[in-house]
DNA sequence: GGGGAAAGTGGGAAATTTTAGGAGAAAGTG
DNA sequence: CACTTTCTCCTAAAATTTCCCACTTTCCCC
């Protein structure tokens, strides 16, 4: 299982380590990168990602605006990456760009169960600063749903 | 698969390069480009092309006025378009101008799957945009179906 | 604390990809 | 029919990406 918050530094060719924690969990090396809901990027290990993309094409026509939506930002901009003898991926600048991770800058690596997102650390900062009204509003649901059972 | 999103100029030739990850996936050098829905153009491998100008031709008839729509406005523009040496499509320029593609102008290039579309790379932005809710709703929608797995 | 292995960092060189320019052919115009 | 313009094709240079190796640091076991 994918677990811990991390940070590194992306390199001047746009490269990034993965902690040996989470590579550790990660048969083979490749790995699919593409843009996440919110300004990050996720990681997926190839049998997840083509769940989530099975899910996403199979229900759909590229005729109906939600599913161009979802292609668009999910499905289009995926890459297969591959972890090279360091350990390191090398981030597409384009993708590194969408999540406004800059070339030797910090970035957060959060590995959530079966899955990786990496974010630039500022603007997590920002994300975490903005959505902690929603967080405590969630935190509370949570709670009712777990004291009912 | 056609995967990726990519910045590329378009040339004051009107040319634009496809990037080499996309031009692996592609058999052959011949390509259909067309006018999508919503403002980008389509650029289709021949086989695909030929399935989806028969599901719209095939449904329809041309006495009715929401088929002479499509045809006009995704089977007429049609275009084929070989990829010259350099890996290069020259794209027509009422084709270009209708996506709002300027000349020497940044382009986006996605890999969706089984085609590719280009758009205008300010159009791209406004299109983002302006569809963050809808964006948002989905990825709420789609959440679900996956949790239920 | 020492030795060894693993993890992380940085950079060089080769291969590939992209950009740019110019010559020649084709097409359109007066 | 000659001229201009546009479009193709080809070549060369520049930039980027990829691959590989060597060094430093950290961690762990003895």
């Amino acid at each position: 299982m994918l677990m811990g918050e991390y940070h590194n530094s992306i390199d001047d060719k746009s490269r990034l380590l993965l902690p040996a924690r989470l590579r550790a969990e990660i048969a083979g090396n490749a790995l699919i990168l593409t843009r996440g809901v919110d300004k990050c990027l996720w990681l997926f290990p190839p049998e997840e990602w083509r769940k989530i993309s099975e899910k996403i094409m199979g229900s759909s026509s590229m005729f109906k605006s939600k599913t161009r939506l979802l292609q668009r930002r999910i499905i289009a901009p995926a890459q297969e990456c591959e972890i090279d003898k360091s350990g390191r991926i090398s981030i597409p600048p384009t993708l590194r760009e969408s999540a406004e991770m800059k070339l030797k800058g910090e970035a957060v690596i959060l590995g959530i169960d079966s899955y990786m997102e990496l974010w630039d650390i500022d603007a997590y900062g920002e994300y975490l600063q903005e959505s902690e009204a929603d967080f405590q509003e969630a935190a509370e649901e949570l709670g009712e749903l777990l004291s009912l059972q």
